[in-house]
DNA sequence: CGATGATATGGGTACGTACCCGGAATTAAA
DNA sequence: TTTAATTCCGGGTACGTACCCATATCATCG
């Protein structure tokens, strides 16, 4: 028989352990789901955990297991092209990367050519080449993203996605806009701005027809027209799709559709590219045209403040970045329950309360 | 002489210690500052860590000093008569003490009266005799917020201010609105909503006057005047006090004020009382004049979603106290630089995004 | 010069968990 | 029955830091 162990009350493993009555080492087992335990203390074992309702303590585990965590993420390049966009969300991944680095997690950081599936592939495949633990993705390409994450399950990465969600994906977690309410509202606010008899002007500028943000497009365009009738509102929703992005090209199709239709009151993008609209308006001092855009990059602010723009929709792009870490870092580290999406606020952004969101 | 030691390299403490020829325990005593050490010894032993640029293992620390770190929170209480406003920082407070639990934080939640001075000392002195680690606090009375602070600075506590301010303090840091910016803002959304003649009336309530609550009213006036004045909005400014708060009191001021201005256009409330306003709007019928208020309360949003109110001006104030915790706790575990004041990005809430506020 | 006290230093253990390794118990093969 | 293989289990050490306690060193005074 066993000899008797000492029955002060400790804590944690010991304390199972010590209910028990086996060592420390067949606990350890136990939890880790390892083999060389017998059924019956097996059971045993389990019983005692169960009524202790056992929590591991995070920070012993951490120090005993000198395991580093490797977070990979894999979003657009920063490039002018894209108004910088990405900077905000690779500042956010940065901000939660330092904040949790003395927890033992490290992060990288990989990009892929917006306008190139194969640069998309190539990091992702260099990403599961890399054994990470937790990858956080903005899943751009529809088809490759798809194999990627396939990938990921097969290795058992969890995975977040990040500023466009693939629905029935089995993710850890989606963060990023509500693109349909962001439209409703984007409805809402051109009502604001629009009188009785005037045009409204959905503007969609971009230079993929087939990918992931096509589709983002079209549903916050949806989302507009879905606030207009549910509204009752009358005035006449134009629309034009603009597949050449140089400055240019958009000066040019704005121009003829002013000429065209006169009435056009509001002009609503449904991107970024507002700005590209916004210089082709303050340019041919197009005066009597109220815009509205999305995301606030440093050169929207400039239309924002000098009144070519009215409202910008934003959603947070820095803050979607660190949650997107901190979502893996609660899951895999914390062990703590991560809601399985969260869209961000919809902030309406004015000239005059810019200055609070671009940090 | 002292024997060699080994010269295999080590990290962290050991690593100084093997450097500098020095046992462990007298890295500690020169890393804590505790006396016992010779100058010629301390001075080797600081090199050594700038060298180094040692920072130390928090995991290994937190394991080691078992020390459990207890932050106070001193918040009004979760009252019908504030809307149930703080229920939404105790919220965020509670979210962050969960993340942080796991690193040995606890986190008590004291409250106090509104309109009793006397209990929000009451509270403080409990907490000063809890022997926190840290404190959160909404300083709502001046002079008794300044004597807690003051006490809180002997002690050497470091404490945070949350949705108020009291400027040129020690405090960690500030976070929360910007009032006067949001006021300005204010202002920007009134111009959407009035019409040429029309007249604006800023409507204060507010029980006590010489608290800081009030001051905190005057401010957002401040902005909204300030914003007329600067975008050269000719619009006439009509200002009342209410100092009854009760529902009936307030009913009757708006209805003399409407009486004698009828060419009122927008009512704006200097806070989440806006919705006895709405009220008494919805209930006389009175629906030629818009509403723009403060927070979003579940009976605020009422108004907002029947079209009483148009917007509704919003600070966050759940991740005010998820941010205030984390402050302290990147101050006090992770030594973290924590910036000296956050305002909170101002939210334009309206019908349409008001649903990705709420929570 | 020895006793005393202050100052300086090092050894060692603990924190909660992970994991290696050797040995006991059990079973299968000889 | 002995031996080998297999399964099961416990002892012990390590992770990086904090802190207690014992000892060495040194100056001071009687």
């Amino acid at each position: 028989m066993a000899k008797a162990k000492s029955t002060k009350p400790q804590k944690g493993v010991k304390e199972i352990a010590r209910r028990a009555n086996v060592a420390l080492a067949t606990v350890d087992r136990v939890i880790h789901g390892r083999p060389g335990v017998s059924q019956k203390t097996l059971e045993k074992v389990k019983k005692v955990i169960e009524e202790m309702n056992y929590q591991p303590n995070i920070i012993g585990r951490r120090l005993a297991s000198m395991k580093e965590y490797h977070f990979a993420v894999l979003i657009p390049e920063i490039t002018e092209e894209s108004g910088f966009f990405w900077q905000a969300p690779a500042d956010g991944v940065q901000q939660a990367a330092e904040e949790i680095r003395s927890m033992g997690v490290s992060v990288t950081t990989f990009f892929f050519d917006q306008n190139d599936k194969r640069s998309f592939a190539g990091s992702a495949r260099r990403i599961l080449r890399g054994g990470f633990d937790g990858i956080l993705l903005a899943p751009f390409f529809m088809e490759e993203s798809l194999a990627f994450t396939k990938a990921c399950e097969t290795k058992n990465i969890p995975y977040v996605f990040i500023n466009s969600d693939i629905p029935d994906q089995k993710s850890l977690t989606y963060i990023g806009p509500d693109l349909y309410a962001s439209g409703y509202l984007g409805g809402q606010l051109i009502s604001y701005l629009i009188k009785p008899k005037d045009q409204v002007l959905i503007v969609n500028i971009s230079r993929e027809i087939k990918n992931v943000k096509q589709n983002r497009l079209l549903r916050k365009e949806e989302g507009v027209r879905s606030y207009f009738t549910g509204n009752k509102i009358k005035n006449e929703i134009l629309k034009i799709d603009i597949t050449n992005v140089d400055e240019k090209a958009v000066e040019k199709k704005i121009l003829e559709m002013l000429a065209q239709y006169p009435r056009t009151g509001v002009i609503f993008v449904t991107n970024s590219r507002v700005v590209s609209v916004a210089k082709c308006l303050k340019k041919h001092f197009i005066d009597h045209v109220r815009v509205i855009g999305y995301d606030l990059l440093e050169s929207g602010m400039e239309y924002l403040k000098n009144g070519v723009i009215d409202f910008l929709i934003c959603q947070k792009p820095q803050e979607q970045g660190y949650r997107g870490i901190m979502a893996l870092y609660h899951h895999l580290i914390l062990n703590l329950k991560v809601a399985d999406r969260y869209y961000m606020p919809i902030d309406i952004v004015t000239r005059e309360n810019c200055a609070y969101y671009k940090n």
